[in-house]
DNA sequence: GTCTATAACCGGATAGAC
DNA sequence: GTCTATCCGGTTATAGAC
């Protein structure tokens, strides 16, 4: 599934072990999920010693925030495809958000785990936090380019707020997968199908010009907020 | 700041053991944080073995569950001389988020580690869960008084659900405070001002005849995400 | 700079005696 | 109900090998 190839022509003998070790670890917590799964057993599996796992990855949390950056690199491969071919904003939205739904699914049985630390304030796994800008960065760039090649025009204000908006609704759509226990994440599915219904016409309502003294309001108190991030 | 009588009178020996194990725990809390405070610590201030910590409270989570309940009521008592003067709708909600945002304020420094352990699906402490329900429904009921001693007239779907999502909006302002290092919290304050003029105009608008239509798919949709809680 | 092995520390949690 | 002893696992420290 996720399998990731270690090519030990390109590595140097530390990169591959560190590599080992984080899919070591990631096995491990789908097998197990994150709690049972202990770091003696992660280095025993990896064939490392204990202090050697800690050589690599300062701590277990560590190990998520790798994680996080590589999910996160499938899901933008992921989407490129996507993204050059379908014109529709309602399809590309909605393929995005699939995209993202299929690549974390292995990882739901630990999901809590990563979301409980990343809602903590003071954690740098925080997706507000200074530590994970550049993949939030990344993320809100992703969604600025579904807009980008869609067959619609926005108002400028719009279109400058909007990615980080669009953002912030996958983020509320992770959360919501967080919590799904039911097969396939059926309810997740169906959530993401009608809310993007909704916010594409959402989108088209808040773009038309009769609409501008709400939409500048709106849009003040998002930027409000926004700056709270810090 | 928040002492509580412990009347030897009143209650039996474990439950002032109890007691005492709780306030030592909440002391602790809030002069070094959840983390720096240790189980052991705790035991030893209030002059107990380890062990018969464990007793009472089945882990230190629990610990944070029972500060919890003891917030919750201290809110619902300081709200209700509010709902019974206020006639106000917005001003009746307005308050009840203030006396909210007052009673966690002296709790800000350790709100983190509240919302982390919130955060997980798994844990009993996640708003959601069954282990909750109690409060959860309480503080819904609260919500619903708001409503209902309001001078506005809802029709009936929407009196129904609204109560849910009043509790919903409440949540999310307090996720906002977790965030707010501002002093004095203000944009937290900002911010619930400008959305509960917001919310009180919708309600108003969602209750137009001639919005029947749309109020109806959105309730729908409300509901079907609801029934994801369990 | 990469790695092993081993021991130890710390704190949450549990078992079982009294 | 209360205690002591113990386990368990994240983490650290050390000392040395390639």
């Amino acid at each position: 599934m996720s399998e990731v190839k270690l090519e030990p022509g390109k590595m140097t003998k530390g990169e591959q072990t560190k590599a080992v070790i984080l899919e070591t670890a990631l096995e491990l917590f789908r097998e197990r999920g994150y709690e049972e799964t202990t770091m003696r057993a992660i280095a025993e599996r990896a064939n490392v010693a204990l202090g050697n796992a800690y050589y690599y990855f300062r701590s277990k949390e560590h190990l998520i925030q790798a994680f996080y950056s590589r999910t996160h690199e499938e899901r933008l491969a992921a989407s490129l495809e996507l993204l050059e071919r379908e014109p529709d904003l309602q399809k590309r939205l909605l393929g995005i958000l699939h995209k993202m739904l299929e690549t974390i699914e292995p990882y739901h049985k630990f999901a809590g785990v990563l979301f409980r630390t990343a809602a903590d304030p003071e954690s740098p796994l925080n997706p507000f936090s200074a530590d994970s800008e550049p993949t939030r960065r990344q993320s809100i760039a992703m969604f600025a380019q579904v807009l980008e090649g869609a067959n619609v025009k926005l108002p400028k204000d719009l279109k400058e707020e909007l990615p980080y908006l669009l953002w912030l609704y996958h983020m509320g759509i992770t959360l919501f997968w967080i919590h799904d226990a039911s097969p396939e994440r059926r309810r997740t599915y169906r959530l993401t199908e009608r809310t993007v219904d909704i916010v594409v016409k959402l989108i088209k309502l808040g773009s038309n010009p009769l609409m501008r003294p709400l939409r500048k309001a709106a849009l003040r108190l998002v930027a409000e907020l926004r700056e709270a991030d810090a």
